[in-house]
DNA sequence: CCTACCGATCGGTAGG
DNA sequence: CCTACCGATCGGTAGG
């Protein structure tokens, strides 16, 4: 119909197109994104979808960088108004939770994903995914040194020991919440996270009733 | 050359197969297994392949099947002459880093690759995948309601809890191995599991010297 | 277990 | 942003 497009036109429809992406791509892989069926959900023709990115690889590194904007701003912005230190992690935590436990992605978390997908393939994506995973991991570890420095945790606590087990926990919760649908993983991340922070203890034998509904909300899943 | 083989010469053919498809599938994915890439590698035709299997999802199950029989045979049958309970446990912890750690799988954990290959794609493979995981999870459990039953972990110890807790950080330091090379991760795999599994604290703030050098062996990665 | 072949789809380009 | 097209590869089958 319009073969010319003003710049901010083209924009939108870069935008619109990046959008369908980021879907097919969470569930099919950045792989399984053919052009061609991008293409046929969005009713362009191919050429109109790849002329805005040159090629597929451009394609998925676009696609990539939506979606890790979309990981900071559910999980990183709305913990950012919260005092540094521990109160900013715990509600990172959080946010991480609530993030992996609702439809944000429809795959689940992209990021993740991604990873498992390209680890073995080397080029510019897996560095892509590799990057955005080590910025992540940087982030909580400076807020784990703040909290340090502050004495919120424990006497001995290592913050790099600590990134790496808050990261494996959301990929734990992932694959339960993505294969499994256990909703219950969202109170075992929960009460993981918490003992990686030293805040409660992996066992508590004597705790008080709130702090243990603190630490095992109503829905968990039976053990 | 040999247009019909015998029962027992077919049957190698299948496990020769199925052992390249093995390694394929490790870095590309079992939807990136194609049957023309392995009947090039194998130097047959495709018709020879797929003969087999039937078609490519019998395939991708007889591969995934033989991935799981190694894990098996890697991890559980290695500590399976350990005494039960905590013993066990921390014999099979040994052995899964090793295994994560180790070239196994040229692609890294099979069943993690493919949990978040068909987490988000209905079907015999994805339900195999999940299958063979909840079976994990069960006799990891198992295991650790026997060592509760003994006393060996601590007093309120949440068996589920803790199973989940050890399958995260597995997937954890098989993103660390595959994705960003880092060695020190079986450090951080080791520790955190061992306080999942309530051997060593999260921070222990007196212990001797040698009880941190157990906890920390030398090649940790800097924090 | 082979050759020869099928329709479908892949990423991408020429030209407008 | 379109139509029309390219060679390559996909999963799979017919027939031997």
């Amino acid at each position: 119909m319009s073969p010319r497009r003003s710049a901010s036109e083209a924009l939108d429809t870069r935008r619109r197109i990046i959008g369908r992406a980021v879907d097919i791509a969470s569930t099919q892989g950045l792989e399984g994104l053919t052009i061609g069926h991008l293409a046929e959900q969005l009713e362009m023709s191919k050429a109109g979808v790849v002329g805005h990115f040159g090629n597929k690889e451009q394609l998925q590194l676009a696609t990539l960088q939506t979606a890790v904007d979309t990981f900071v701003r559910e999980v990183w912005e709305p913990a950012s108004t919260t005092p540094r230190g521990l109160p900013r992690l715990l509600a990172i935590c959080d946010a991480w939770i609530s993030y992996l436990a609702g439809d944000v992605f429809p795959g689940g978390c992209f990021l993740t994903s991604a990873s498992c997908e390209f680890d073995g393939r080397p080029g510019p994506v897996r560095d892509a995914v590799a990057d955005a995973l080590e910025r992540w991991r940087a982030a909580l570890r400076s807020e784990l040194v703040v909290a340090k420095r502050a004495g919120e945790l424990l006497p001995g606590a290592d913050p790099a020991q600590i990134a790496f087990t808050l990261g494996a926990i959301a990929m734990g919760a992932n694959q339960a919440f993505q294969l499994h649908h256990d909703l219950g993983a969202a109170a075992h991340a929960r009460a993981a996270m918490r003992t990686a922070l030293g805040v409660d203890r992996p066992v508590v034998t004597r705790r008080s009733a709130s702090a243990r509904k603190r630490a095992k909300p109503a829905r968990q899943a039976a053990g």
